[in-house]
RNA sequence: GGCCCGUUGGUCAAGAGGUUAAGACAUCGCCCUUUCACGGCGAAAACAUGGGUUCAAUUCCCGUACGGGUCACCA
């Protein structure tokens, strides 16, 4: 068997669509899951679409989340160019072998012809197709017409009965009648090939053996498979792969925010975590587990586990993952990924940022939320005495307010400032009062934080917050109860 | 509209004629605890629909509904 080789063969639009990712991710464990080659190919070939520095958005998405290709436009390979731009030369030449084997004819309609006869066709509710008008024409009148000059393109010609059939690995055999195909263009009139033929033509070339795509190029696969035996190539395997959706109905879009990977970043996202969850947004790996590295993902990964329907991009599961991630950081991998927020966030010198780090790492599920979670260090946010009322801690205003100015007194007696001595005295003052813990540790907390959450108990943030701040948030709090 | 494809809890999904129809996220409850979170335990929640085939259909076949895709000198 013939080495295995797949390619990515993205558009330089100046935007990574997770989709198109996750197909650029299939693709890639196709060919390391086994030992084959994983292939570049930028398709250039609208200028009108062209965008500045579009091209260095994929390298760079494929560089960070380890899909290394192993020929491409940077680092070449033996069957280059991997610009589709630099190919286009060639097309025409296999175009005409088509014509000489009787597969393709010349077409010399014009535009308004072409769209006279699809006017006509939808009024009298007919399906728009090329009326063949071209199709026999005789050799002479070829001939006088090309030596005059005249536009032309050329056009595949599709067998007028019978049927095709592709395989794919996922839907397996499909067959289609031919008179439901069109004679579709392969060379425009600028001498230049369409994106289908010149896809088939590329992907024959550069040997690739499976052809991962979406699920919109399914019903013209039937014309590549026509395309392969007109020339007498063997067909690559065919994966097509369905769409992340938005919701039922739509499909996920750049409008959306979410949809791509540069999106999910700049919110915060590990590029491990985007990479896990998009592989398993439309394939399912054989266990239970659900966190891999790209290198177990190369291990699990096999083409039956991809799904054959829409899967519905879900942000909540993403964020699981993400923590996941985050989670199984080590404490210091955790606050260099953390510290340009944590500065962000806090401005008074005297914070221990590396504490604050190890008590964030357990709450924290996206990166971007942390200011937000410790805006109350800087100073203490105004809040309302209805946060001392808490039902499982037994507190309210007026248990809140004698638990304050008992700690404040504990804490004002307090000689040295350790974690321990804290915890040690409050502990004591909680004994001398025979209450449970909460009574006194929520409405300190809450004292010294002015929010209902914080990363941290009472202990953690008045060590944190040093004695002086913590006193005086304190007696503001007595204040406000008073 | 023609053609193609799909449809298992709210979401991702396993399952391939006989199962108590997995698991994860989300939700809810309980436990732990210094609040929340984390962690642990548990609950609720699904085979779109109608016909076949079969001793037996979520699973196979046909129809219906719903959803998606596609019908360019775009890629």
């Amino acid at each position: 068997m013939n080495k295995v080789r797949t390619r990515f063969a993205p558009s330089p639009t100046g935007y990574m669509h997770i989709g198109n990712l996750r197909t650029a991710l299939f693709t890639y464990l196709i060919a390391k899951k086994n030992g084959g080659d994983f292939i570049l190919r930028i398709e250039d070939t609208d200028r009108e679409r062209l965008v500045e520095g579009a091209v260095d958005v994929i390298y760079d998405t494929l560089r960070d989340v380890g899909l290394n290709w192993d020929e491409g436009p940077d680092i070449g390979g033996p069957v280059g160019p991997y610009v589709q731009s630099e190919r286009m030369g060639m097309f025409k030449d296999y175009a005409l072998q088509l014509v000489e084997k009787g597969e393709a004819y010349y077409c010399f309609c014009d535009k308004e012809r072409l769209e006279e006869v699809k006017a006509i066709q939808e009024a009298s509710g007919m399906m728009p197709m090329y009326d063949r008008h071209c199709r026999e024409l005789p050799k002479e009148e070829i001939e006088q017409k090309l030596a005059a000059g005249v536009p032309y393109v050329i056009r595949q010609k599709v067998p007028t009965e019978g049927s095709v059939t592709f395989h794919d690995e996922l839907y397996g055999d499909i067959t289609t009648p031919c008179e439901v195909l069109d004679d579709q263009i392969l060379i425009k009139t600028d001498g230049m090939p369409t994106y289908n033929f010149a896809n088939v033509v590329d992907d024959h070339l550069m040997g690739i053996t499976h052809v991962v795509r979406g699920n919109e190029y399914l019903s013209s696969a039937p014309k590549y498979a026509l395309l392969y035996k007109a020339f007498g190539w063997e067909e690559p395997v065919y994966i097509h792969v369905e769409h992340i959706m938005k919701d039922k109905q739509h499909k996920l879009a750049k409008r959306d925010g979410d949809a791509s990977y540069q999106d999910l970043i700049a919110k915060g996202y590990m590029k491990e975590a985007v990479l896990n969850y998009i592989a398993l947004l439309g394939w399912a790996p054989k266990g239970e587990r659900e966190i891999f590295s790209l290198d177990e993902l190369i291990e699990e990964f096999d083409i039956s586990g991809i799904s054959k329907s829409p899967a519905i991009f879900d942000p909540l599961k993403l964020r699981a993952i993400n923590s996941k991630y985050i989670k199984a950081l080590s404490p210091e991998e955790f606050y260099a990924h953390a510290e340009e927020q944590l500065k962000k966030a806090v401005k008074r010198t005297d914070i221990d940022l590396k504490y604050l780090a190890a008590l964030l790492q357990a709450r924290t599920e996206v990166f971007n939320e942390i200011p937000e979670t410790i805006d109350f260090i800087d100073s203490l946010p105004e809040y309302d005495t209805s946060l001392y009322v808490h039902k499982k801690s037994k507190t309210n205003e007026q248990i809140a307010l004698e638990s304050l100015r008992a700690a404040l007194e504990t804490l004002e007696a307090l000689e040295s400032w350790t974690e321990q001595d804290i915890h040690d005295a409050l502990f004591a003052l909680i004994e001398k009062m025979g209450c449970k813990n909460a009574i006194v540790l929520y409405p300190l907390r809450v004292a010294v934080s002015g929010k209902a959450f914080t990363p941290g108990g009472a202990i953690e943030i008045c060590f944190m917050l040093g004695k002086e701040d913590s006193l005086a948030r304190i007696r503001k709090g007595i204040e406000k109860l008073s």
